[in-house]
DNA sequence: GGATCGCCGTCATACGTATTACCGAACCAG
DNA sequence: CTGGTTCGGTAATACGTATGACGGCGATCC
């Protein structure tokens, strides 16, 4: 608490031999033919003296607006999610209005004071890979779901932006038969989350239709020793794959560790894919084929479908496709 | 806009057959001798039925407080600053206080609308990585440093919490030195931030005080491709260095690439040294020596010492010590 | 039995802003 | 000179909450 308060419009009014109104009318810019030019200047510079920031809590009161939007996301801690919020921050402060984030309470060990962050003045909620329980919490409040799977919506119609998931799964499979792989290996991230429900799922049916197709799982969490377990499950047990297709581009790290301990080279001897094409992606040695999520066209869309909604429209559901980017870590199979 | 507006206090009351202040009382939770316990569980039942919702933008006004800071960080999108929000969150949620985010405006591409996200109610600041310059636009607000140099902080006392990044990088100089490397190949961030000065000048120090040391540097982006360039520049120079100290965990992905692209075995032919600990040191082969720099840990301390601000102490300078974590990408030179 | 006291609650107000309704003066036309 | 119109500005109010001042009422005490 500084010694001296804020100075408030009152103060600035006083200072400028005004009301507080015509401080609020000039500063606010409303005043076409309400306030004469030289009086303005004397309210501006007057304003200027003072160092007069308008308190937002006022503000907010009064326009029953906070120009804040909330964005859920699990975690800021994986590489994936920054981009995210600064698309969404982008766009949101192109508009005026601010982001303030929360993240999803796996942490939350301490004493379960605040469910999501702190209990924000909030205009709206963007929820990123998330089920709908989460939004339950902010019954009344617009949201958009992001990266959201059909079973997570609430009943009531809320918009939603996602990846195209299945797409980038058949096109890794695609790619794949192409170089002629028949034995695929799926180290999958044991997440309970729509996304890896449908990667999962999109890379059963393509191996499936392949004439000749056969597929192995290993699940593993989202971390490189366990990817590399999972990996190494996989690469030792019958019928070895000659492709590792990995739910995401860390597990594929791990991936690349599990072949490296059994002196299988990459791309020669084992081909890998990721997803989500984070900056490991093209940190790693080989470069890593994988699919391109756009995460912070992600959050842009969101937040615009966000704005959409507050400003009274029905944003359509919004699709991004994800793209196949190869890299060096693919190859046909040895033999 | 939903249809209709969110119960007020004054809702409840009517609701519960009482007046607003009882509401408000009871839900304050001050109402020891004041609200009989029947009529508080009346109250707290009908605030349960309607759903309702204590608007902040109220509360904030009236208390004078909105019990949110600011943590302003350069960008989400690098993978060190994610956990730095992590850690300041985790206590900030603690103590009730929420975190909003605002990213240094270096993609502030689009029209400079908004100086900082939004010109959000703030109580106080947690800037991290930044000039002084920064801060000024907050002045009056009690603010705390992350990670900035002696000559970054402004003239009045401001509170700082800062990582040992001297102490970590003549750890790395030591370390190197003990495996008997004396060619040094700095791979340096061109970024102006203190704390790439202040690992350049500790390298510079600590291979100066080597008998036979040799330091030559590259500066390069913090990004793959510009620190493999950076990297290959000096692995092709004259009096070629066994050790290459990468400025950052990134960068050292880039000396990755540039040694194999020379035929140059890491560790066995040259070693390679990062800085941070992120994620990546531990996906990279072989695994990265680095410096662990406690990035939740900074958001933590820093999130503490803001809160101590705010209640009104003086906060004792912080310094978080960096720890050399040795993998396996240092070893002997050959020969 | 009347004054006193504690218990339960309500009234009124202030926080700082945005905005609507209003009002005096000046100006202009007739 | 008068009635209307425009210009330039002010007074008043509401947003929803928290809280200090106040008051009714039954019980208690002498």
């Amino acid at each position: 608490m500084p010694a001296v308060s804020r100075p408030t419009s009152k103060d600035v009014a006083q200072e400028a031999g005004v009301s507080q109104s015509t401080v609020s009318l000039v500063l606010g810019g409303k005043w076409s033919g309400r306030v004469s030019p030289a009086t303005a200047r004397n309210v501006r510079s007057a304003a200027e003296r003072l160092g007069y920031r308008p308190n937002q809590a006022a503000r907010n009161l009064r326009l029953g607006t906070t120009r804040t939007v909330l964005l859920m996301v699990p975690t800021l801690s994986a590489p994936f999610f920054g981009p995210v919020y600064t698309g969404a921050a982008r766009v949101a402060a192109r508009h005026g209005f601010g982001v303030v984030v929360s993240t999803w309470p796996d942490d939350a060990a301490g004493p379960a004071d605040s469910p999501f962050g702190s209990d924000e003045a909030i205009d709206g909620v963007l929820a990123s890979s998330m089920a709908a329980g989460a939004l339950a919490e902010f019954r009344g409040t617009p949201a958009v779901m992001l990266d959201s799977g059909p079973d997570d919506r609430p009943g009531d119609r809320v918009p939603t932006v996602d990846f195209g998931v299945a797409d980038g799964m058949r096109a890794i499979a695609g790619h794949l038969a192409e170089l002629g792989h028949r034995r695929f290996g799926h180290v999958a991230a044991a997440v309970d989350q729509w996304t890896f429900h449908a990667r999962a799922e999109a890379l059963a049916a393509a191996v499936a239709g392949l004439p000749g197709g056969a597929l192995t799982r290993a699940r593993c969490a989202i971390d490189v020793t366990s990817a590399r377990d999972a990996a190494a499950r996989l690469l030792t047990g019958p019928a070895r794959p000659t492709a590792l297709v990995c739910d995401d581009d860390l597990i594929a790290a791990g991936a690349y560790k599990a072949a490296r301990a059994l002196g299988l080279d990459v791309p020669a001897d084992l081909s890998v894919t990721g997803f989500d094409d984070v900056l490991l992606a093209t940190a790693l040695e080989p470069e890593l084929t994988t699919v391109r999520l756009p995460a912070e066209e992600l959050g842009a869309q969101g937040m615009t479908a966000l704005l959409d909604l507050l400003a009274g429209h029905r944003p359509a559901p919004r699709v991004l496709p994800g793209e196949l980017v190869v890299r060096d870590s693919t190859a046909p199979p040895r033999g």
